[in-house]
DNA sequence: GCCACGCATTGACGCCTGTCGATGTTGACA
DNA sequence: TGTCAACATCGACAGGCGTCAATGCGTGGC
């Protein structure tokens, strides 16, 4: 608020920047959505999502997925639990093997909250 | 590698899913692609690049964010340097003051650029 | 009923990351 | 020149996370 040369008196300690004038991101909000990041940000997990989309008909069971990210089979079991508990794919157990399926517009509804706080349409 | 029945050859291993029709993402881009969500993966990152877009003129300096946050200024300085490595945010030194700016459409880019490879968008 | 197969779970290990106090660095001012 | 303020960097610590081998659990076929 006060420039160089008002005596300010109001102003306790911080008085540099310019103030706040739009509404920010709860500290719940911010959890929730860090946590659904986190889920996404990892090269497996984008890999997997990624192989799953280019399947036909989006879905794809656990052994066509071991093989093209190279890692073992308890290790892409585990990346698919964390990607069905953040909501990017669900599980659908036929037989012996196990579909996973992409949710439809789960990342696109990722980027319109965060472009809602963060500016990205303005 | 035979099977029980269908005398297949093509297949070597894998014969229980859909094949692949659509293209995947690359081991490269998967690993830049995580990267960047990383940086966004924090609950304290996601409320400063709040707190800053917030901010008239969608800039901030230190001062005004390490309030808001409750945390220490190292920390507040470390989250900074995160997102200016990622490319969200960009560092602007104005006497004592470090000014932070939004990137403008680096979120936007981002959601795009996941979508492309999720098929958000179909 | 038994065995083979696909997948999930467990336990363990190493690495990465968020956090802080202490310290360094730089610019403003007297 | 010396001092103070704002910010960055360093070192250290605890907790989380990705990975695997070993094991458990259903399902289908013989």
């Amino acid at each position: 608020m006060a420039l160089d040369l008002l005596p300010v008196t109001s102003t306790a300690s911080t008085d540099c920047c310019s103030p706040v004038t739009g509404s920010t991101m709860s500290a719940e909000d911010a959890e929730r959505t860090a946590r659904t990041l986190k889920a996404l940000a990892d090269p497996a997990r984008l890999r997997l999502l990624s192989i799953i989309a280019a399947h036909d008909g989006g879905e794809a069971c656990v052994c066509d997925l071991t093989e093209p990210v190279r890692l073992s089979q308890p290790t892409v079991s585990h990346h698919l639990k964390v990607l069905t508990e953040a909501g990017f794919v669900t599980r659908e157990k036929r037989g012996v093997w196990a579909y996973y399926t992409l949710v439809p517009d789960a990342v696109g509804e990722l980027g319109a909250h965060l472009r809602l706080h963060l500016g990205g349409v303005r």
